[in-house]
RNA sequence: GCGCGGUUAGCUCAGUUGGUAGAGCAAUCCGUUUACACCGGAAAGGUCGUAGGUUCGAGUCCUACACCGCGCACCA
């Protein structure tokens, strides 16, 4: 027998030396791997933040998609599964400010250069370690195919990409209202907005002959516009555009009455003031009706000059200050103390978010989202589970313009020059711009950097090479886009949209959404609660196989996981299972021509029909995505088939020496087959077992045929 | 407010076209037998959130409600 089969299963030892071999015999790449294959079968995989260190969600990803990605190569399909990291802009430009933040530095007052640098380097030390822990998780993903989202192709494909939705009219440069964080002091999507419900005071205040209702006095100062629906009959005397001169906060003001539709008669008083500078609604009202805007609040928070007194006061502080001025001046009518309404916030540090008027790049999406929702409304695109769907053409039929500039230096720079005399924005690729092409006027550098999720957008066609590449005619459009359903839009939709546009065809073909992964209470995982489970602890204790049976068996896509240690613990001893069966299959076949054709008994005979029928049942399943059912279906006919009765019943059929070579031919047939299908799912443990068998010119089991079915 | 999930054994979850409820872990009892004590055998455990409806038959389909989670929304 062969000497490892001696010991107990060792699956510290095994996982790093089969994944050498792996590695080493160069099947990640579908360049090389044997028999004639047309079809091609590619998965890019999400390129992972190189920010820091793979949680346990990226162990979902990486097996689920190793998975996918093995069965389709034993299928015989040309299968790439496509490496990335991401630079991942605002998230990584975050986690090294609170590094700078333990070292008592901060990015503001940085070189912008060598602040950049930084980053770069943390990251690419970050990026080592992350990809020595895919590995760790069995990823069988072509390494010689791996792409940076910095990579200067990359950047430059952006660039192109910019510059050619500029020229289509679907990128301009606009002074519009967008949400602003003041702690990080960049501009968002409204992706980046967390809505977070808050109950507050609501105040109504005396304004001239009206009474307006707010919950933010603090932003009143400037308010010369009082609003109300053209049907309201309490307030039909006054005339749209008449002018009253009254007292407010910081003495006499002239203002407008402005009649507008999208005024609530019921809400409130009826009657608002607005500002536009600092809120949606009122910025769009402002530009119904062509009414002067004015900035209150400065980028930092604070109150600006038109404050008066109450000047350079953060807003945060300001409310009670402004509420005891007005009480004192006696327009305080009335406080509501139980006001329930809605607090848009920073969804990284949870600070109210602050509109600003600013100038920045904007995607129309309206035109994007068009075609993306006829080709998704055609059927072109599966979504696994299939709800999405439902969810993504909702949000797709209802998109807003996507502000595409962050305030950051982390990212790939936008290749504009801005004029700040005219606001022009410019295109300048070649950096040959130096004078505003419409006023003549300085132009300067845009110092601006791309929302993450436009070059990710569109990551599956730039990690092929887009548009020269081999690669690219060959693998795109991409078979399954595996990933998290919280990320639906940020990127899924995102992906369709920009590969449509670009490439005119549909990225993927199949959208893998799963859940998120909580912790043994279904608790979600945060540092803060000190609930976080390392994966990469969880296979080093148990192995990485027991690991990726944890994370499948069961867990259907789009609901979340409860990750607990027993789960995986006992899908450890699955492996040792599996292992210690094939020991006792081994040493009982020694004697077998395994070359031969076997005669089995009847009741062998039977087993050998019931495998088939599994096989024939759970290659159905892989092929519609339901690994959690394959998963469990192979442990329970392994374990309580295979291993209970069958290795039970050759026992004594050995022993007696009746139908003995009926016996052992089925061991042996049962044995391989198994480790065959259940390769995908526990590829270390099977692997190992495959290379002891005593077989001539055996191929490694990664690119075995999968069991021929009845399909 | 609108929408989407979920509610099944002590815990975590499966349950494909409607046909007598399943797994893992935990708990109970017994057992060293050609691999495996990281084992084997046995037994236990559920009025499938509630109330109606369709049906010969509902965990599964329909309606309403409750609770949990999530997403979307410019009511100041």
């Amino acid at each position: 027998m062969n000497e490892k089969l001696l010991k107990p299963y060792n699956a510290k030892d095994t996982e790093e030396r089969i994944y050498k071999l792996w590695e080493e015999r160069g099947f990640f790449n579908p360049d090389n791997l044997p028999d004639d294959r047309k079809e091609s079968f590619t998965i890019i995989m999400p390129p992972v933040n190189a920010n820091g260190s793979l949680h346990a969600g990226h162990g979902l990803v990486m097996t689920i998609e190793d998975i996918m990605i093995r069965y389709k190569r034993m299928r015989g399909y040309r299968a790439l599964w496509l490496p990335g990291l991401d630079h991942a802009g605002f998230e990584t430009q975050v986690v090294y400010e609170k590094k700078l933040e333990k070292e008592g530095r901060t990015r503001f007052g940085m070189d912008p250069k060598e602040l950049y640098k930084e980053i770069l380097d943390f990251t690419l030390e970050n990026s080592k370690n992350i990809k020595s822990q895919i590995r760790n998780m069995g990823a069988s993903c072509d390494w010689s195919r791996e792409k940076f989202t910095l990579d200067s192709g990359i950047v430059k494909s952006v660039h192109q990409t910019f510059k050619r939705m500029y020229d289509d009219d679907l990128i301009y440069r606009g002074n519009k209202i967008i949400s602003w964080c003041a702690k990080h002091q960049t501009s968002f999507s409204d992706l980046e907005i967390k809505d977070e419900e808050r109950v507050d005071q609501f105040y109504y205040l005396k304004y001239g002959p009206f009474t307006i209702a707010t919950a933010r006095p603090e932003t009143k100062f400037g308010d010369k516009y009082v609003v109300m629906h053209p049907n309201d009959k309490r307030y039909q005397k006054y005339k749209h555009g008449q002018k009253l001169t009254l007292e407010w906060i910081n003495g006499p003001i002239e203002a407008t009455v402005i009649k507008d539709s999208s005024i609530d008669m019921e809400f409130g008083t009826g009657v608002m003031t607005i500002t536009p500078w600092h809120d949606n609604a009122d910025f769009e009202i402002a530009e119904r009706h062509g009414l002067d805007k004015e900035q209150i609040i400065d980028d930092q928070g604070k109150l600006l000059s038109l404050a008066g007194e109450f000047a350079g006061v953060h807003i945060k502080k300001a409310r009670p200050l402004i509420v005891e001025k007005l009480k004192s001046k006696g327009l305080v009518e009335k406080i509501d103390e139980n006001y329930k309404h809605i607090v848009r916030t920073c969804y990284k540090c949870g600070t109210v978010i602050e509109p600003q008027i600013k100038s920045q790049w904007f995607v129309k999406m309206k035109p994007l989202a068009i075609k993306a929702l006829e080709r998704i409304n055609n059927g072109e695109i599966t979504y696994i589970p299939e709800h999405y769907k439902k969810i993504t053409l909702h949000w797709l039929e209802n998109i807003i313009d996507w502000n595409i500039s962050r305030q950051i230096v982390w990212g790939i720079p936008i290749p504009a020059k801005i004029c700040d005399e005219c606001g022009e924005g410019m295109i300048d690729i070649e950096d040959t711009i130096v004078k505003c092409t419409k006023c003549g006027g300085e132009a300067r550098k845009d110092n601006d950097t791309f929302d993450t999720w436009f070059s990710s957008g569109q990551w599956p066609f730039l990690s092929l090479g887009y548009p020269d590449s081999s690669d690219f005619k060959t693998f795109y459009p991409t078979s399954v886009m595996e990933t998290g359903g919280d990320i639906i839009f940020f990127w899924v939709s995102r992906m369709i949209m920009l590969g449509l546009y670009i490439t005119e065809k549909i990225p993927f073909k199949n959208v893998y959404l799963h859940g998120m992964v909580l912790d043994a209470k279904s608790q979600k995982m945060s540092k803060s609660k000190g609930n976080v489970i390392d994966p990469l602890v969880l296979t080093d204790k148990y192995g990485t196989d027991a690991f990726r049976m944890g994370m499948v068996v069961g867990n259907t896509p789009g609901t979340s996981l409860a990750l607990a240690e027993d789960r995986i613990r006992g899908y450890g001893k699955f492996a040792n299972k599996v292992w210690n069966a094939a020991r006792f299959v081994l040493d009982n076949t020694k004697d077998l021509n395994t070359e031969e054709i076997h005669k089995y008994d009847e009741e062998d005979k039977k087993s050998d029909e019931d495998l088939n029928n599994l096989i024939t049942e759970i290659t159905k399943e892989m092929d519609d995505f339901k690994f959690y059912i394959v998963a469990e279906k192979l442990y329970h006919y392994f374990w309580h088939t295979f291993a209970d009765i069958i290795i039970e019943r050759s026992k004594k059929k050995i022993l007696e020496g009746r139908n003995a070579d009926s016996a052992k031919a089925l061991l042996y047939s049962q044995l391989t087959t198994l480790l065959k299908v259940l390769h995908p799912f526990i590829p270390f443990v099977t692997e190992e077992i495959w290379s002891m068998l005593p077989q001539k010119e055996k191929r490694l089991l990664m690119v075995e045929k999968w069991p021929h079915t009845n399909v």
